[in-house]
DNA sequence: AACCTGACCAACCGCACATAG
DNA sequence: CCTATGTGCGGTTGGTCAGGT
């Protein structure tokens, strides 16, 4: 379908933003606030395209924004986050407090993807001195799990602000209508913390739900254990995530694959990636105010690991969601 | 000093998705 | 259901700068 273009075009600035621009723009958005990003520029007396002003203030005059200095903490865990989602840079982003996709992205094309790259011709002829496969490295580990995704989870890019697990869950059926079964749901995007994670109830959102997943998943090749959760940075810190190993989970998958549905080692997977603290905190209902409107249960936070698996198959699962490409 | 090359990154572009009317 | 609109995402482009010749 037609639409129109954001912006005239002609006679609009482009290129390099100047300091009054900058200050009109951020000048304007605090008294106005965000959005209607198409009539902005006009009302601010910017000659510049709606999307600019977006993406202006997005990536550069927002006040939260974290510049430049990316630590090797955060570098890490760019390479973790890029090999479980790929380039979901805005997924990404979400995980970095203070940084934004485009910084991400350019980083990752700048610095990391040639990191990764020039490891991976290196890891493939350690390979060949290593019959275990095993890397002989701390460092090469971490760069080895950057390696072109096998599993990584496809997602439908989104920010997860708000995801609810309904209180009360009852049964779903598979092949319920899913329709608006959200992108933050297909992220695995679950919000803990401050604001108690829950599910609404046309979605999944039990213990048995998951446990449906889990069965789907048993015929799948490639069971992915990884899960995403849309933590609450200031919450959970940035060493929680590090100090959970992703590539051991991967590795385990594999092992584990061929034995079972991968449901003997959820427990195991599910104590490594969350700390044992975050675990008690959802499990005492995601909530240290008294708000008791959720209380998660623990098999639910076992059975995330089906889930995640189950979303790891695009096909089946956006099948079963009933979220796949609808034009 | 002039030129070339590659790296970096801000900004642009096209498309997809959600939603209101 | 259809269309228009607003917004967000990921890929790409192009300007700038540093280093090498």
């Amino acid at each position: 379908m037609g639409r129109s273009p954001c912006c005239a075009k002609e006679g609009m600035n482009r290129g390099a933003w100047t300091a009054h621009e900058d200050k009109v723009l951020t000048e304007y958005i605090k008294l106005h606030g965000e959005g209607r990003w198409r009539n902005l520029p006009k009302k601010a007396g910017l000659n510049r395209c709606g999307k600019s002003c977006r993406l202006r203030w997005l990536n550069y005059l927002r006040p939260d924004i974290k510049r430049g200095n990316i630590s090797p903490d955060e570098e890490e865990l760019i390479i973790r986050l890029h090999k479980l989602l790929g380039n979901r840079w805005s997924l990404i982003a979400g995980r970095l407090p203070g940084r934004t996709d485009n910084e991400i992205k350019n980083y990752w094309n700048t610095n990391l993807g040639k990191k990764v790259h020039d490891h991976q011709q290196g890891s493939a002829s350690d390979l060949k001195h290593h019959k275990n496969g095993e890397p002989n490295s701390k460092k090469a580990k971490m760069m080895d799990m950057a390696a072109p995704a096998s599993h990584v989870v496809r997602t439908k890019a989104a920010k997860c602000t708000k995801v609810f697990i309904d209180p009360h869950p009852h049964k779903v059926p598979l092949g319920h209508d899913h329709q608006h079964c959200t992108e933050e749901r297909n992220a695995g995007g679950l919000m803990f913390g401050d604001k108690p994670a829950a599910m609404d109830d046309d979605h999944i959102n039990s213990t048995q739900s998951f446990s449906s997943f889990s069965n789907i998943n048993a015929d799948q090749e490639n069971v992915t254990s990884d899960f995403l959760a849309d933590f609450a940075m200031d919450e959970i810190s940035l060493a929680n995530l590090l100090n959970s190993d992703f590539p051991e989970i991967n590795h385990d998958e594999l092992n584990h694959n061929g034995s079972d549905n991968g449901m003997s080692h959820c427990v195991d997977e599910t104590a490594r990636f969350f700390s044992e603290g975050m675990l008690q905190h959802w499990k005492n209902g995601g909530s240290d105010d008294g708000d008791d409107r959720v209380q998660v249960q623990p098999n639910l936070v076992l059975n995330f690991h089906s889930y995640t698996s189950f979303l790891g198959s695009d096909h089946q699962g956006e099948e079963c969601l009933g979220v796949g490409e609808s034009r």
